[in-house]
DNA sequence: CCTACCGATCGGTAGG
DNA sequence: CCTACCGATCGGTAGG
């Protein structure tokens, strides 16, 4: 996300505002009365803006998977001669930048996909089950280098994927540590584990 | 009023479906007439038989809440002289029974809560801070004892039960491996990681 | 961006 | 357990 001089469309800010409203209460129960309400606006006053509830979910989970999606692409290509597991820190590490870039779109990504109608909802799994297959295959090649060691590689993935996705549930920006520290203890204890 | 012979079969059987439709399409999504359709019943005559939508919501949420503590203490009494990582591995497993045992309630224990109202959701958090709390304990034990190592027993307990509340979302009863067997990888996994 | 309104659907109830 | 219905609220639109 970068900063621009001029403030946030009208656009912009009403899915800003729905996506906080979308976290909280959730999408099915976040109405477009309680939406304008949070805006100062009449309800109707939003469809000069927007088509419908659903396009902004929309938008939100799209753009947002796209992050996840480019992030993880320049996390493998930068380093191409990088170890397996050198590759897999780095994949950890730009999803937890994407996550704690924008918490409230990560939570509606992670929770409120699954109100997409058809097609998008297809889609989006779609696009969500290639991205577990990027992980799952950096802790394979890792395996098979003899760098980590699993039984079963899709487990790992998906318990990996999982403790990163909690994130949003904790993540305070007051907090001491900064988005790279976090990812480091991530990292560390997903990569070393607990035990002595 | 009336002392009728299996009203809880009923009952019972209404909120077996009533969780389905929740952990599927949402709690608030979730319409009492696709629940009496998904009985055979017309709307009117689900409440003959409970007060209010929210009332399913409740039981499942707090039975659930009952099993994981309930599961906790035996953990933590059966084999009082073990070590903290024997007991945090005690009470890994039995978390992954009570998930496994009813997935669909465990879904929507997870993430449906949110929708209780007060003091009901109030309640609720506070149960389930004191569960993380035991399992934040037994990790600080662990470290104290020497047998564990992680820089912040809170974030490592957090990340911990990130990694198994995600197992609703992928458990298949189909699956060669047993509860137990479940709770080993994952169990392995988290305390000794990724890294050979 | 507002006023005024649409048809659909919501959770729940009365009476049988 | 059904029929018939309640008031409230939903997402969205027309016209200005």
């Amino acid at each position: 996300m970068e900063t621009t001089a001029t403030p946030l469309s009208r656009k912009a800010q009403i899915d800003q505002v729905a996506t906080g409203l979308f976290r909280q209460r959730g999408y099915a129960a976040t109405s477009m009365r309680e939406l304008a309400a949070a805006l100062g606006i009449e309800a109707g006053s939003i469809y000069s803006h927007i088509r419908s509830k659903e396009e902004i979910l929309h938008r939100v989970c799209f753009d947002l998977a796209e992050s996840f999606m480019a992030g993880l692409r320049t996390a493998q290509t930068a380093e191409p001669a990088a170890s397996a597991a050198t590759q897999l820190r780095r994949a950890i590490e730009n999803h937890v930048r994407v996550l704690i870039a924008d918490t409230a779109s990560s939570a509606v990504f992670l929770h409120e996909w699954r109100h997409l109608s058809e097609p998008a909802h297809t889609e989006f799994q779609h696009l969500r089950q290639q991205y577990e297959a990027e992980f799952r295959a950096l802790i394979a090649q890792g395996v098979q280098a003899g760098e980590l060691y699993t039984p079963d590689p899709a487990f790992a993935a998906l318990t990996l994927l999982a403790s990163l996705n909690w994130l949003p549930n904790w993540y305070r920006p007051e907090g001491t540590l900064t988005p790279d520290q976090i990812a480091q203890r991530l990292t560390d204890q997903l990569l070393d584990g607990l035990a002595y």
